[in-house]
DNA sequence: GCTGAAATCGCCTAACG
DNA sequence: CGTTAGGCGATTTCAGC
């Protein structure tokens, strides 16, 4: 990915089409000062250099019937980095696993799960995780109330900080 | 919100949405097989009643230049409901804050927080969270490398839970 | 080179059956 | 829910800075 250097203009698509990813081009293009043939041009090249990984419509998922949210902090037996691409590659097939990040300190990973009701959940734990190989150590939390869920990433910070290097 | 019960049209539009939510409506509805019009229609009642929350760009934050993902473990001195809130507005209003979930157990909350860099990450941590009324005990965990990272819900579990019950 | 203007094409979105 | 139809947005082409 050549990391094209993005100029105002670019930042501002990508606030503006993080905050609302339907908006139509002519939109964007008014919101951002521009017309909208160049308009649409920096969007296709932001999502080809792979700085727009991808739309997506965001879901209430408790009014889906997903009821259980839950953390899981996983410690493995073996760190060796074959073990630990093993276990992400599981992870990556367990759909009700939504999130899986390597940590440094004393666990190894958290994963955040999703599922309709705890005992889908608590069939998971010990039916995949608990009898999957490597691992040593499976602590859960569940997530009694949400107090913020914001997608992607804070964009007055990364201003801030261009300001104050200008 | 009135749970209007969803058929499997609608599941299937939230599916596509889900995965692609920059979807022309004619394209979705040769997907679900209806036609553009009753699509659109359903799109929108289901913006209408909260099962669609909106629509975002998936931009990539290290292509941006924030290196830095950690977790955050918050306890608190006091669990009363008035200092609870009064913690969860706090995080609302940290913009580097993206997420912030009550648990249950030993620990209250935990918060997954974006940065450029660990000097940035390290201010807020000792000028804002440390500093903050109530909070008790801080522990943090820095993300070493993300393995899965899928926004929404898995939709497959929902089907298969369906059919079982069908 | 990148932007803007014009023109074409396709989609969105009413109204009706 | 489908069809029709009119208006608007998307997208290419081309000219200008």
């Amino acid at each position: 990915m050549a990391q094209h250097r993005l100029d105002e203009i670019d930042r501002k698509i990508l606030a503006e089409l993080q905050a609302d990813g339907r908006m139509t081009n002519v939109e964007l293009a008014k919101r951002v000062g521009i017309s909208a043939p160049p308009c649409l041009r920096r969007v296709r090249v932001l999502e080809e250099q792979g700085f727009i990984r991808g739309y997506h419509a965001d879901v209430d998922s408790r009014a889906l019937g997903f009821e259980v949210q839950v953390f899981v902090m996983v410690g493995l037996q073996s760190q060796a980095e074959a073990d630990l691409s093993a276990f992400e590659a599981r992870c990556r097939a367990w759909s009700l696993v939504r999130e899986c990040h390597m940590l440094n300190g004393e666990v190894d990973f958290i994963l955040k799960c999703v599922a309709p009701d705890l005992s889908t959940f608590q069939s998971f734990l010990t039916g995949d995780l608990l009898t999957a190989p490597n691992v040593a150590s499976v602590k859960t939390s569940l997530v009694i109330r949400g107090a913020k869920d914001e997608p992607g990433v804070p964009f007055d910070i990364l201003e801030e900080r261009l300001s104050r290097s200008a």
